[in-house]
DNA sequence: ATGAAAGCGCTAACAT
DNA sequence: ATGTTAGCGCTTTCAT
């Protein structure tokens, strides 16, 4: 390691003759320096090119201005715009992001967790890919605060940004049974999956839709789509309407239902859980569940920050909404047209 | 800022009966401690539940174990199998990654850059967006070791992970002419774009091909490419054949091609830079020039890896290589088959 | 208004 | 084999 021996507060004392203690004053703007020995610190400090040492100062003051950003799985199209959007709440506050990646991978997750905590981030937000009981046993008290986000239920012991499926999940229910579905199979992934049909399983029935348990898939790897979809798609009678986890999976799943000499929607009905560009311009077009990532982690980071300054009031929920965009890809259910 | 007074090398010792010094050599597994008292160590270790403080330790150490990804433009496509790619080369090493965005603006990408080297991150992996000469003139001595990636042509002065699109490149224009197209139009955004014309036009040159300057649209922000391309489609000639930037651009493009009440291929061809797993379900499917990220963001942190351990043998430039992979996108020029 | 000095939590000589 | 101690670069009382 380059240890290259970077200029210090001392040096800047002393040329500028000064105290430490002064110069330090000044880097802070303390206005307690009269304005003739600002200038001269000033001078010195261009002059060697002084740049504080963040992490010194850190260490003195027991924090370290930087948030820690867990991914139980980092692949995922939201990625780009959560990072956006939790950079957008965490740069007027001077926080620094520190990521981690935990590969969908129970002990990646956790060893990415301590990761963070041995870096001792001022703050953690955490999008488990591992069940949430779980993670909610991994936030002891003593650590820094967690905020889970991209979370479909409020945690009772961690603050939570969460977003509400269940009005998108009725409305797009309703649209599915006014086309004469009359069942429904979701498509999903990950522990989170188990979670979602848990949630879709009543919507359902209050329609007086059926959610047969054996033709609902909840993958453990975004690589067994294909042929899980595959599978689902030879089962007698054929499902009419799939609903898939994360968007992810709806390209291997248009494959699969391509190959198999099935069309949308003419055979199939198919909606997302996630907006993107390409739903618009597919052929059908994909109906999705679309959510405001960025606001969804701009908000989460906001929240974690309250909570970082020990505000009290800091709310432990906060709820953004999803919504049902319904395109070419849902129509009508195929015994109609018969 | 909650700070939790966290138990210290010193409390360990105590409750030890040890020396702190006894301590961190346990904390650090040197051999030269009896294994007695490392066990007694241990014990007291975990009774307390202490962590060592990174932070203290490198301040110490004069090294952060740390590596900043400094990215022009966040939201792309490939961020994620970027990420991914990084950690995998970092984790190993026990370095961890601080992210920033320039948010494809130079004000803030010069601050992001700041963030870091104020942060004393060891070494910096950056995707620039702004001008390269101006990212170059950046990274002074007296910085940690830097890294371009994503990069189309090596840099002097900077080491360098570039992705190879020549051949790719030639690959395509040869495809295209034996289509019957015999021009081009480059569609981009950001200064990368105007680089990579740069390049393209000795390629379209060599085999005969017109990249008539007049044809190509160097977009300053993504947004425009809708009305951009709108625009290019009622030129007279229309185009023919059109290559869009980064492929986050080609949504918006066909957009713009279905209103204009055109189709792939028989009206245009379309090749994109950048696969996605949409490119073979869209209809027609999407012809590319892949990359793949993963790798490339790997190897480009190996580098900076070594760099950062002063290995005068590292390369100062690695290539990947990109393959162009043709789909229904691409089809014959239409005054060919009037 | 400024200087002196203690100390944040840790490591690495240097002793013993 | 282990203890002692001097810092890493900074902030912050406490004096003056």
């Amino acid at each position: 390691m380059a240890k290259s021996k970077s200029v210090t507060i001392a040096d800047v004392a002393r040329l500028a003759e000064v105290s430490m203690g002064t110069v330090s004053r000044v880097v802070n703007r303390d206005p307690t320096v009269r304005p003739v020995t600002r200038k001269a610190v000033m001078a010195a400090v261009d002059r060697l090119g002084y740049r504080p040492n963040f992490n010194a100062r850190n260490l003195r003051l027991r924090q370290t201005q930087t948030i820690g950003l867990l991914m139980g799985n980092l692949t995922q199209a939201l990625v780009p715009l959560a990072i956006r959007g939790i950079e957008r709440a965490l740069r007027p506050h001077g926080y620094a992001l520190i990521i981690s990646d935990g590969a969908s991978d129970e002990d990646v997750e956790q060893e990415a967790l301590s990761t963070l905590l041995d870096r001792r981030v001022d703050g953690i937000l955490w999008m488990p890919h591992i069940r949430r009981s779980a993670a909610e046993a991994r936030v002891t008290p003593g650590a820094p605060p967690v905020v889970f986000f991209g979370q479909a239920s409020p945690s009772e012991s961690v603050p939570t940004a969460m977003v509400e499926e269940s009005a998108a999940l009725e409305e797009m229910a309703r649209d599915l049974l006014a086309l004469g579905h009359t069942e429904l199979s979701y498509i999903g992934v990950g522990p989170a999956a188990h979670g979602r049909l848990r949630r879709l399983h009543p919507i359902l029935n209050e329609l007086g839709m059926a959610c047969p348990p054996n033709r609902q898939l909840l993958l453990s790897r975004d690589e067994d789509t294909y042929e899980a979809v595959a599978r689902l798609l030879h089962a007698d009678p054929r499902p009419t309407a799939l609903l898939f986890g994360p968007h992810g999976l709806v390209p291997s799943a248009l494959r699969a239902i391509r190959d198999a000499g099935l069309q949308l929607p003419r055979d199939l009905s198919l909606v997302a859980f996630g907006e993107t560009d390409w739903a618009e311009v597919l052929n059908p077009s994909l109906s999705v569940i679309g959510v405001d990532y960025l606001t969804h982690a701009q908000d989460a980071a906001g929240m974690l920050l309250r909570h970082i300054d020990g505000d009290d009031d800091a709310p432990r929920v906060i709820r953004h909404r999803s919504e049902y965009i319904r395109r070419e890809s849902a129509g009508p259910a195929p015994a109609l047209q018969a």
